[in-house]
RNA sequence: GGGGGAUUUCCCGAGCGGCCAAAGGGGGCAGACUGUAAAUCUGUUGUCACUGACUUCGGUGGUCCGAAUCCACCAUCCCCCA
């Protein structure tokens, strides 16, 4: 049940009531594909990072450690000690993110596993399966995510594909549902709009979509080559068309600014592997912008990462220090730099939903959209 | 005391007469990263007046049109014999 509580144009503040808490929006879901926040943070641990919805992967948890054996052991969020509301990716994204080791058919997609070559096949229904397997809060239809350029023959083809296994996805999953072993009986079901660069087969797609009753929309396909620009073309093409009454999630978006401008044109979720992949890199975000603690000027910084947050990493422990850490190769600089990151992106949702709240979103928008987006400037 | 082997750019290490400012690692410096095949990948790493010039391969002197590469002596290190 998703309630709207108030709008600023076109940027919505919300909450979506689920078996597993309520998750205040615009969100931020934290990335765990394998059931772990890569860089060594735990589930109880991203409470304290304000994380409200964790993500995981179907893909990734079929081929290992297999979703059977998670369902035996009582689901995902038990598996994984993590309590709140989690939302699973169908494998969709692995249609192209190993678009070398894979087959499209109209059944079903098949995968040549990553770890060991194994032949897996993945259609609607074993999407669904694995999903209610897992015990997510939310479930992803299974879909294509096409890499940007695409010709406009293969984009619409394809959306009108997605949109046949999404009409699968509701079958089984309302079938799942029903067994008596289901580990959460109540999973919720996301759709996801598809059609490319192109705004026309972008809109047809999700006025389909839209009348097949989903808990929530998706925009997936983005970020997956095209200009940045072209991004929020799509998004303002096709919003008009997403239901109002309905959570609103940008699938893989993005940067903090990416974020600002999409919940500026009615986007409510958002997951990127960008907080702990830049973090295990060494790039970290602050609220003055970007910094490489790997750089040399940071070697005798005593200053925290961020000298306005008030992060566990940010209270304790200075640049230097963490620097180090990462030349020495100490797998504790890793974990706390994703640690400051998803607590960075967390308090960035948190922000906008305060701005919203009190009807200063489009200030708040304006003075971080550049800004955090730049190099922290020198002595910063 | 006698015999043999070594010494290369920040480090390790290839090179054994011209195509060598010198392979490949490591380290350093910088950049990328968007529903995670990513603790990964890319660039760069002698100096400068930088599509060219200059200095460099333990030291000094030599051979040669030309030497990191050949010769002599010196220095340092390693191994074997006494």
């Amino acid at each position: 049940m998703f309630t709207l509580l108030k709008t600023e144009g076109r940027a919505r503040r919300g909450i979506l009531k689920t078996v597993h808490g309520d998750i205040q929006t615009p969100v931020f879901m934290n990335v765990g594909t394998s059931g772990a926040i890569k860089g060594g943070v735990s589930g109880p641990e991203l409470r304290e990072l304000k994380c409200q919805v964790e993500l995981s992967n179907t893909y990734h948890l079929h081929v290992r450690p297999g979703d059977r054996l998670i369902h035996d052991m009582g689901g995902l969020r038990r598996f994984m000690n993590w309590d709140g509301p989690m939302l699973t990716d169908s494998g969709g994204f692995q249609i192209f993110s190993l678009a070398k080791l894979r087959k499209i058919t109209e059944e079903g997609v098949h995968f040549q596993s990553h770890i060991d070559g194994a032949k897996i096949f993945m259609g609607p229904e074993e999407s669904m399966r694995i999903q209610s397997n897992l015990g997510s809060t939310i479930a992803m239809a299974f879909d294509e995510c096409v890499s940007n350029p695409a010709p406009y023959a293969y984009a619409r083809d394809s959306a009108k594909r997605t949109t046949r296994w999404l009409e699968r996805c509701i079958a089984e999953l309302t079938r799942l549902n029903a067994l008596p072993d289901t580990v959460n009986p109540r999973q919720m079901l996301f759709g996801i709009n598809q059609g490319c660069t192109y705004p026309d087969l972008r809109i047809d797609h999700m006025k389909q979509i839209s009348e097949l009753d989903c808990d929530g929309y998706a925009i997936g396909g983005l970020a997956v080559g095209e200009e940045t620009s072209v991004m929020y073309e799509i998004i303002d093409a096709v919003e008009p068309y997403m239901p109002k009454d309905k959570p609103r999630y940008l699938m893989g978006v993005g940067t903090p600014c990416n974020i600002l401008e999409a919940v500026w044109r009615g986007v409510d979720f958002f997951d990127c592997v960008m907080p702990s992949r830049n973090a295990r890199h060494g790039n970290l975000f602050t609220w003055g912008g970007r910094i490489n603690l790997l750089n040399e000027k940071y070697a005798r910084d005593p200053k925290p990462v961020d000298t306005s947050c008030d992060c566990p990493v940010c209270r304790r422990y200075s640049r230097a220090y963490l620097r180090h850490l990462f030349k020495a190769q100490e797998i504790l600089g890793m974990r706390l730099a994703v640690i400051h990151n998803l607590y960075f992106y967390n308090t960035l949702m948190q922000r906008i939903r305060d701005a919203l709240d009190a009807g200063e979103y489009e200030r708040f928008y304006q003075t971080y959209r550049i800004r955090l987006g730049e190099r922290l400037p020198d002595g910063e």
